[in-house]
Order: C-alpha cells, then structure tokens, then sequence
DNA sequence: CATCGATTTCAGTTTTTATTGAAAATCAAA
DNA sequence: TTTGATTTTCAATAAAAACTGAAATCGATG
C-alpha cells in the first residue's frame, strides 16, 4: 500500500518548506536551506536534476546552492560508477552539523569581527583624552569577548560527541 | 588641541562603518549594526536626531532601527529633564550584550525550529516503512539537539559574569 | 578529435528588503 | 483648546539579493 509513501512525502515537504522559511529567518538563503533539509533526509544521494525536480527551481539556482552547502563541508558530492552525473549527500549526524557549523560560522564571523575590533583598539589606544580612553576601553571589552567567544568556537568545533555530552550533563545537571 | 579629538572621531567612524558591514554578514541590517556601533561608543545619550546627522540617514530609517534595538533590548530609551526629546543609549557591558543576544535569539531563531521538528517528528512517527522510521530518526535527533541547545542557551543567557568566567577557565584551562 | 551529457557561468529579471520623505498622529506647554 | 515640537506611520522608491534560462565550458567516451 502506498498510505505510508504518501504521508512520508507530506512529512518531508513540510519539513522542507518549514526549514526553508527558518533558514531565511537566520539570514540563510532559502533555497540553500530548503536543499539542505531535503538532503538531510534522503536515504540516498541525490543528482542536480533531482533536486531541480524535487524543490521546482532552477538549474542555475540548485547548481549554485548545492556548490555553497559543499563549500559550508554540510553536503559532499559523491560519483557512483557508471554515471557520469553527480550527486550529492548531506552530513546527518547532528552533532557533525553542528561542530562544521561552528567552525564555519567562526571563520566567516568571529574572525573578521576580531581584525575590525583589534585595528579599532590598536588606532585609538593613544588617544589622550578620556573620551578616547573610554572608546579605547570598550574596543578592548569587545575584543576580549571576541576572543574568548573565539576560543570557546574552536573548543566546541573539536569537541567529540561523547565529550560534549559529558559536559553538557555537568552544566545543565 | 584637537588631533585627539579629530584621531577619536576617526576611529569612532572606522568602528561603525566595519561594524555595519559586519552586521550585513550577519543577517543583521547595516542600519541597526551602525546604530548600535554609535550607541555603544557614545559616552552621552543620543537623540533621533543626533543618530540620522551621524550616520547621514533619514528620520524614518533612524527611528525604526532605534525601535528595533530597544525591542532586542540593546538599547534603551531615556529621557532627559526639561527636554522633550527622546534619547537613546546602548548597552555597554560586552556580558550583558551577549545574555542579551543569546536570550533573544533563542526566542527567535532556537524556539521556532523546536517547533518544526516536533512537529514533524510527530507527524512521521508512525509511518512504518524503512524510510519512514529513518525520516523519524532524523527529527527525533534533530529535535534532541535543538532541544539541548534551548537548554544551554536559557543557562547562558541567566549566567552572572563571575559564573562565566569561572566556567570558562574550567572549560579552557 | 568530435560528440554528447553534464557542469558552470552570467546577463537579465524577479523578488525581497531597506530607505526615504512627507503626512498624520501624539503630546506637553501656553 | 491651540500651538509647536516630536514621534510614528507608510506609500513610493532605491538597493540588494535571489533566481532563471540559456550559452559557454568541461571532460569522458567512442
């Protein structure tokens, strides 16, 4: 019977209809986060053309979404004998997406806030009056944070699983 | 002499304009990270229109984005005696902005998706195929993690700033 | 090296988001 | 109340981001 077929396709579109509306909520494209979400829960690999299909975008659109997901390292493109297309696979262990996240996320945020505030800190240090005392100060509480959310970021990222849980379970008990 | 204050007001521009930018990598608009940029380099209150000469932007522009700070709570609104105007002054202490944030977006960004995934899960929990229990696995776990995450977040954003830093000298060290 | 399926690029278009500026609403003081 | 300063709203516009579709490129295979 097909019931249960048809109701799994209803679960999956609604998954992927809701996450895409999520990820534009955190500043993610759309489309990237709809591929994503329809990755993350295909038994198997699936080509271009498939998704194309699948979410009724573009060629151009899904091409340059799949290719973002394998730069963020939360999809990789696989090659079956015999076939010259490509496909593609979403990372599922969560506890995976989440370090990639992380580091991803510390790369392309952490970071260059860390070169504006250490410039903004260096350029004003010598500023001989108490506002620029009081400016210089607060770069250098902004920095420090930074630095330290820097270095939790990287922590976290090498964490194993079992770690984390480990620590989560002192923290929260 | 006014180097120093012409070297301060120098500075004070650098660290707004990367910051806009910033925020736009974000997923935060440019408008807002300025704002907050001026605010929290300011060492005196700011009228609406003090913000639109500064940042060369519109009354409108200005007042929303003044607004949407004071509802994320970076900034609030004072008033001055024997003067009607509106002032607004950001938050400094870089803790506080960070509990701040963290509660803030777990209430827009974690919450919403603890929806989805719950539902979903429920949705696909009694689909009996192989792909229908795989389908509910990957929300079960999903859902466990965000689930997780809301937790940690709640605790984060309720941490005094000793604790934090205590914490992170053991998670650190 | 020619063919053909597949991938990549990109100019043009659509959609979404941000911004302006002026009119409407608010509100304290005269 | 009326006045005038201030805040708020919002229709129109501008800017930015996402998306399309087709042409160009690539690369394996005969």
């Amino acid at each position: 019977m097909n019931a249960a077929s048809d109701k799994l396709k209803h679960a999956r579109d609604e998954f992927v209809g809701q996450w895409g509306a999520l990820g534009t909520q955190w500043g993610i494209n759309r489309t990237m986060a709809q591929i994503h979400a329809l990755l993350m829960t295909s038994p198997e690999p699936r080509s271009t053309d498939d998704v194309m299909e699948e979410l009724q975008i573009s060629r151009g659109n899904a091409h340059t979404n799949l290719k973002e997901l394998v730069a963020w390292a939360l999809v990789r493109s696989v090659v079956r004998k015999g076939d010259r297309r490509e496909y593609f696979e979403a990372e599922k262990d969560v506890w995976k997406i989440f370090t990639t996240v992380a580091r991803e996320r510390k790369r392309r945020e952490i970071d260059p806030a860390l070169g504006v505030l250490r410039r903004c800190a260096e350029e004003s240090q010598d500023i001989d009056t108490p506002e620029g005392r009081a400016f210089y100060e607060q770069m250098r509480q902004l920095q420090e944070f930074v630095e330290f959310a820097a270095n939790m970021a990287d922590r976290v990222a090498s964490m194993k699983h079992g770690f984390a849980v480990q620590m989560a379970a002192r923290l929260l008990g």
